[in-house]
DNA sequence: AAAAACTTGCAACTCAGTTGCAAGTTTTTT
DNA sequence: AAAAAACTTGCAACTGAGTTGCAAGTTTTT
């Protein structure tokens, strides 16, 4: 794991340091999206937390992770698992929110439906958040 | 206007008050929604930005708003055009951002789409935001 | 091994949103 | 119509997320 670590950091051309290896290794690890907070509580006081968002900041911008807009208003964040880059993301899955376990998904076997909008509207960008049960709370 | 205004704050059990009176004037003569920040420009001094927070909560809840989580992670408030109630929504539209105005829409003709999650996923709630260039900036 | 380029932690700050409370307003009761 | 009760408002003070400048530390390049 630390080899693919290096390998997407490199392949991105930042440099390798404790603190991007470590939230990168607790996205790997991870099934569901991240918030801020649980990248705090889950590094423990090992980083500062500007460096924190310092970090989701650049892993954003090289689409290494995506943003996910929750239904309340907070933001998580998950691994892009197609080839995303610089500002150039293409992720078109459903992203899915348990109200028992709290727990945000990406389903990325399910893509976004078209939707047809009234006459003159361009579409750019279609964002779809389900909430409901997830499988292991049902 | 003051009529129909009255009567929205009587039907739900709010006192008739200026603040309430004067934010409620303004949804009803927009057509896109509002964020905190809009209503407190264009309540001009009138209002402690204290007061414009509890009213639109006070709106929430009784179901005369309804939030719309952008893809950018603010929150912008419109009115709820059925008849919402106490926690009861039912604004099963798509909402758009549009990238040139700015403008967040509902789009009231358009309901979401259903989709199919994989087995053991329970839908409870769909919500759709749509980015792209609306009509009026076509 | 030295220089250059980049990353980190710290302290200080900003800005949105919240809370308690006393004064003011609206509604209900008499 | 006046008094009482119920509710709303503004103020001041606070909280917590996120940002910035900068000096010290680390990583990468030469
Ligand atoms: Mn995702
Ligand atoms: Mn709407
Ligand atoms: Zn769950
Ligand atoms: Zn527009």
């Amino acid at each position: 794991m630390q080899e693919q670590i290096q390998k997407i950091l490199k392949h991105n051309q930042l440099s390798v340091t404790g603190g991007r290896t470590k939230i990168l290794e607790l996205f790997l690890a991870q099934d569901d999206a991240l918030a801020h907070a649980d990248i705090e509580r889950k590094t423990g006081e090992k980083f500062d937390r500007v460096t924190v968002y310092r970090t989701l900041q650049t892993f954003l911008e090289k689409g290494i992770i995506h943003s996910i807009p929750t239904s309340d208003n907070s933001v998580k964040y998950a691994l892009c698992k197609d080839n995303c880059s610089e500002g150039h993301h293409h992720d078109h899955h459903v992203h899915f929110m348990c109200s028992v376990c709290g727990k945000t998904l990406c389903i990325d076997e399910v893509s976004v439906p078209v939707v047809n909008l009234p006459a003159g509207y361009k579409v750019e960008q279609i964002q779809m958040i389900v909430t409901g049960v997830c499988k292991d709370c049902a």
